[in-house]
DNA sequence: CCCTTTTCTGGAATGAATCAAGTTTTGTGA
DNA sequence: TCACAAAACTTGATTCATTCCAGAAAAGGG
């Protein structure tokens, strides 16, 4: 498990430090997770961690590409292990849940823009918004 | 013109004030503008407008529809007045610059997730991450 | 095992956005 | 046309995610 992510970490030449370690096992374990949970999450076994660290840390695995960094509109950032497989997000209008969902379309169609103003293009994201589940239950509660 | 963006906020039954009519020009005037260049466009009008009016009228506008808030990853809220046509936009990595872009692959396919979680999905927003033009010739430049 | 570089700690600072209290303006109904 | 209640605005403080900074600790190549 662990020594899975020491792999992965010198296979993108970033040290192996506890820090690290710690908030890659927090995202497998927990998807699509703000900062302040990983930093909760990250202290439950190391409660030494500064937030800082943890900042640092995602920023490291983002840039290198283990982790990827999801930041719908009107939410703060959240963290995936999920990577290079083209998946995208429903996002919950109420509450934020975010769910994956496999491209619905394939791999080109999404990709390829009608008109792209001479910009390079390398990734189309897709998000869905909606409500969840748990929020649809609740508001029927209300009414 | 005035009296169109009158009609507009009438429609939605929001009160006609100098702020909201100076908010509908600006966008009008430059699409996908930050709300800090938006107070910029709306004093140069009339300088007393308080930021938090401009925080106000843009939230009032974008809950009735008037106008679109669009929040790209690491970026600050921008806004827009093409609103209900589906379209997306093209943001470039290194500038933020935004360009509109007709959706892609029509309308209907885009909006169907292939597992929706059960979710009720009412929007899909897609957006392409690439480099402007600009930023382009400039990184050339440097090479 | 040492040394250089990277990373981490602790604390302060930034900046977009929101909150709060009191004043002004809008538009309706007399 | 005027008065009044609701909506909108001004001013100023506050929140909160994120970043900046300086010094201490740890990683890993030699």
């Amino acid at each position: 498990m662990t020594s899975d992510f020491e792999a992965q970490l010198r296979a993108v030449s970033l040290r192996v430090t506890r820090p690290r370690l710690a908030v890659l096992a927090a995202l497998r374990d927990h998807p699509h997770v703000d900062t302040d949970t990983v930093i909760a999450l990250v202290r439950a076994d190391h409660p030494a961690v500064s937030h800082q660290a943890v900042y640092d840390v995602l920023r490291a695995l983002t840039d290198t590409g283990l982790v990827r960094r999801i930041q719908p509109a009107g939410a703060t950032a959240r963290y995936e292990m999920r990577v290079r497989d083209n998946h995208h997000h429903v996002v919950c209008r109420s509450c934020s849940v975010i769910a994956d969902v496999d491209c619905a379309v394939g791999n080109a169609p999404c990709l390829t823009a009608s008109h792209d103003h001479g910009f390079v293009i390398d990734e189309a994201e897709v998000v869905y918004w909606g409500t969840c589940p748990d929020c649809l239950t609740r508001s029927e509660g209300i009414r």
